[in-house]
RNA sequence: GCCCUGGUAGUGUAGUGGCCUAUCAUGAGGCCCUGUCGAGGCCUCGACACGGAUUCGAAUUCCGUCCAGGGCGCCA
């Protein structure tokens, strides 16, 4: 028996035809008699039935006997007639639900032993702890839910390959054995068996290849590319995860960004067949932070800060005095019409949470009633004052603000945090809009307040808008955000030798360390680089954004647990002796290594 | 490295010092059942993560370890 269909494809216009289902048995439910069957594969469930009295006599007892064997998910092979289900038993829910096939013949291909958790869609879904389901990975992967995201990440990653090929770009695959770069993220390492002592670097993303091929004159390139960072995950970051890595000479930051938009507008075509809005709203990381308290604004709902550092200059308030004297700001937000959900209570609550997750040193709040902003520190501020607070947050009658007050970044940032959580309890969060956004007109560097050493705020190919020894120089780069998460960032690139050395020496490299590490780099941009610039995007975040999935985890087939372990495979795993033997490594962290006098701090 | 939350049959849970040789559901095994669809009925099986402490007595309190998740740091 072959199969000549799919467990969702059957419909009534097959009926009284044969065919042949193979599939994994998903629930049987034997009546003493007639027994049913719903037969699953990745299309759907169809209904199998053996019914005793539509059946030949010589095949009763041998079907029977077979179908008893037919354990729960065991893979299974039945041929029948496919035939319209007795009147008033279709199941609407399902699509093959009008038909059931009467099994003719059946064969049990491959038992399955119990399996360690329910894998059948139910009305209360009640799933294993997460550990459970990867370590039996491949049964998770039967359910509806996962199959589901996995087709949906495959259809996603189809249209973008299609509107980039369309677009003229190239897809190349670049090494995944590299160099170790000193910047950045730990490295994932690989020893060198020829070259003892020496390491590969997996790649934690394909940066300095994607520019090479542009010097290349690939002058339009993207990559499905995977990248390896060895650094504590999070429910959106994994060890290893994926980018639709994009490069293009000749363009400048709107040609980008019009790509971009495009691509994903012809994802959002292809996917939900609605025409996505663009260009999508920039905002510049300033304002960002300032209205949103955060470099990946979440614009789905309001609760937007305002500036009130000038309003409360000269208010008798010594908290905000000190501050404000210290170069720090003070900012309002303004609750509206659903102030009234927060009574006392709640404001203690917030004010504990600014003070304890959102690393505020305190939260003020004040009320507006009876025309006037009132609260236990109202009486430090002058009326006029209260009245220009009130006039710059639209206070009206029963509003509550929350006002925040120190550093400018910290502060904004903790009022970020304090936003988000506001919005999450007050249930302002849309879960069916996506809101694709632009970050712009980022710093080119982020300097240390105390050690005063200079970062790139990106990475140190993005092109300087200006005089990099100039306070504030910017750079041109640029974040796309979707939902209050970052789904990528790109830049212009270094496409001049001496300033790409210029910008290494500015972040605190030596001459020799340059000439290290990347003078092979710099050597390539000597050699007639294009302007060029790129992106590249987290294909798991967007997916998993997309789906509603809180975790990463949950549209990666086989993902590591936090602790970077995969449970289906036991990995990372010691290596036999002999085989670090042959790369000539010594491990430390043996069991029962007796180090004697070597001490490892040398 | 740090902080928080959790760990009870295969799975999901109840359980706040004695009502616990531990609840319920699901599952698995057995029997019954000729139109169900998470079929149903009856019976059976099966668990307190590990180590220590407190106590007359610990699933329950305390300490440590391990495991899982969330977060901080980290992630140019």
């Amino acid at each position: 028996m072959r199969r000549t269909d799919t467990c969702g494809g059957l419909r009534s216009s097959d009926i009284g035809r044969r065919a042949c289902l193979q599939g994994w048995v998903r629930f049987s439910r034997d009546h003493g008699g007639v027994a049913f069957v719903d037969l699953a594969d990745r299309y759907g469930i169809t209904q199998v039935v053996f019914d005793p009295e539509d059946t030949a006599e010589a095949d009763v007892d041998r079907i029977a006997g077979v179908m008893g064997t037919f354990a729960r998910e065991s893979a299974v092979s039945v041929e029948g007639i496919v035939r319209r289900r007795v009147e008033g038993t279709d199941d609407a829910r399902n699509p093959t639900g009008e038909v059931e096939l009467l099994v003719t013949d059946a064969v049990l291909l491959n038992r399955s032993a119990s399996p360690p958790f329910e894998i059948g869609d139910q009305k209360e879904g009640v799933l294993p702890n997460e550990d459970t389901r990867m370590r039996y990975r491949y049964l998770d992967l039967r359910r509806t839910e996962m199959v589901g995201a996995l087709a949906f990440r495959s259809r996603v990653v189809h249209l973008m390959r299609q509107y980039l090929e369309r677009n003229s770009f190239l897809e190349v695959e670049t090494p995944m054995l590299g160099r170790s770069t000193p910047e950045g993220a730990r490295d994932y390492v690989v020893p060198s068996r020829r070259h003892p002592g020496k390491f590969y670097a997996l790649p934690q993303s394909p940066q300095l290849f994607k520019q090479m091929l542009m010097v290349g004159g690939i002058d339009r390139y993207y990559q499905i590319a995977r990248c390896f960072r060895d650094e504590d995950s999070r429910k959106d970051r994994q060890p290893e995860f994926t980018q639709i890595d994009m490069e293009m000479s000749f363009v400048d930051t709107e040609d980008i960004l019009g790509t971009v938009e495009g691509m994903i507008a012809a994802v959002w075509e292809g996917l939900y067949g609605t025409e996505l809005e663009t260009p999508f709203p920039r905002i510049g990381y300033r304002e960002a932070i300032e209205r949103f308290g955060s470099d990946k604004p979440d614009m789905r709902y309001g609760l937007e800060f305002v500036k009130l550092t000038e309003v409360v200059r000269d208010a008798p308030y010594e908290i905000f005095k000190r501050i404000i004297g210290a170069g720090g700001i003070v900012a309002g937000i303004n609750l509206g019409d659903r102030s009234s959900e927060v009574g006392r209570n709640e404001v203690d609550r917030y004010i504990q949470f600014a003070k304890d997750k959102a690393k505020l040193g305190g939260l003020t709040w004040m009320r507006c009633e009876d025309g006037v902003l009132t609260s236990n520190i109202a009486k430090y501020f002058t009326p006029g004052i209260l009245e220009g607070i009130k006039q710059a947050l639209k206070a009206e009658e029963g509003d509550l603000v929350f006002l925040i007050a120190g550093p400018w970044k910290a502060t904004y940032e903790g009022g970020g945090i304090l936003r988000r959580r506001i919005a999450e309890d007050l249930g302002l969060v849309p879960d069916d809009v996506f809101q694709f956004s632009w970050l712009v007109d980022c710093p080119m560097f982020e300097v240390d307040p105390v050690s005063g050493k200079h970062d790139a705020f990106h990475h140190p190919f993005v092109l300087p808008e200006g005089d990099i020894d100039a306070k504030d120089v910017g750079g041109a780069c640029f974040d796309i955000c979707l939902n209050g998460n970052e789904l990528g960032s790109g830049s212009l690139r270094i496409h001049d030798a001496g300033l790409q050395r210029a910008v290494l020496k500015k972040i605190g490299m030596s001459d020799e360390e340059i000439e290290r590490d990347f003078g092979w780099f710099i050597e390539a941009l000597g050699y007639g680089a294009p302007p060029h610039g790129g992106i590249a995007m987290g294909v798991d975040r967007l997916i998993a954004i997309l789906l509603g999935r809180d975790t990463i985890r949950d549209v990666i087939a086989f993902p590591k647990n936090k602790k970077a372990v995969s449970l289906l495979d036991n990995s990372p795993e010691r290596i036999d002796d002999g085989k670090l033997e042959e790369l000539q490594l010594l491990s430390l962290a043996a069991d029962g290594l007796d180090l004697g006098d070597f001490d490892i701090d040398e």
